[in-house]
DNA sequence: TCTATATAAGACTAAATATATCTTATATAT
DNA sequence: ATATATAAGATATATTTAGTCTTATATAGA
């Protein structure tokens, strides 16, 4: 009953977009190093979030990927669900059909409105509240200890 | 993000047992059988049930396992966690050790609050409500296709 | 006491899933 | 053209899940 480790670095990962803005273009190293994931994992992570509509993935030199839509817009709840796909407690509670006596078990009631309950509070929380507060949980630079950069400079 | 086969199995054990009521002794076989778990499997499951508190098991010619006390007391949660341990959805609430930021993440909070209504969610649902009902999650008798069987017989 | 029956406890196995990494191909700026 | 960046899929490893098997122990009843 647990986020998998690839949940965790989508959600790292669009919300280091999201602090860069809709549209800003930030390479895959860049992101992978400020939010301590390996760079191929990031990689196949990025594709679910491209297929799923979130980011948008630009391939070549200067390369990276960037946001589709206004991070208000995206809920946690989407990016879990691009990754892991749609969350389900129990077995039943997904693939109903899995137990015979789904349709009149009293348990299985039960998780469906925990189920309910877990993905509206995941629903109601979206990337530019996540990105706007200071604390963040993204690795700072080490020479400032800052999270984002004074300057330009790469 | 899915309780495990052991969760599931061990809910339908103490439910099972509910229907029973307190103190009453059910064979490790026919719970077996009539919740559809594999017996060994069930064994494990049991253990874990015992030293949690919540079942007694009684070894020994006409052993079997019952419960230590009244189904209303006894909630869907206690008996999850007895099974797979406390609740974490994400790595992060368990063990908030194991990222340095979870002092500061804001994703971090999300997480905690979810997990917090999740488990109160779970701990709302006693098993004396769940035996109450008349739909059930068990296995009918193959010959009278009732839950519970009209005589004593085996 | 002996035997049949039941669970205890832990070792063991198989399958599935999670967590990456590696390789080859493709796209783009310069 | 070349250097740089990601795409896509194959491969590898570790962990967890799910279930089985074996040996030991406890109890009721003959
Ligand atoms: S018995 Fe009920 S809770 Fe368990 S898998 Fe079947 S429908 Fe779901
Ligand atoms: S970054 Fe935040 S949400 Fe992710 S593991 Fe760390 S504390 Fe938890």
């Amino acid at each position: 009953m647990r986020l998998t480790r690839a949940g965790e670095y989508g959600i790292r990962c669009v919300l280091h977009l999201a602090r860069h803005g809709k549209g800003a273009l930030v390479s895959r190293k860049e992101i992978a190093v400020r939010t301590d994931v390996p760079p191929h994992f990031l990689a196949k992570i990025a594709q679910q979030l491209s297929r799923a509509g979130i980011i948008e993935i630009l391939q070549g030199a200067n390369g990276g990927y960037r946001l589709l839509t206004d991070p208000s817009g995206i809920t946690l709840l989407a990016v879990i669900e691009a990754i892991i796909g749609e969350i389900s407690l129990n077995d039943c509670v997904g693939r109903p059909e899995s137990c015979q006596n789904s349709t009149l078990c009293t348990v299985h009631r039960v998780w469906n409105k925990a189920n309910q309950q877990l993905r509206a509070t995941l629903q109601e929380t979206n990337f530019a509240t996540l990105a706007s507060e200071e604390a963040c949980c993204l690795t700072p630079f080490p020479e400032t200890g800052d999270h984002k950069r004074p300057n330009g400079k790469k």
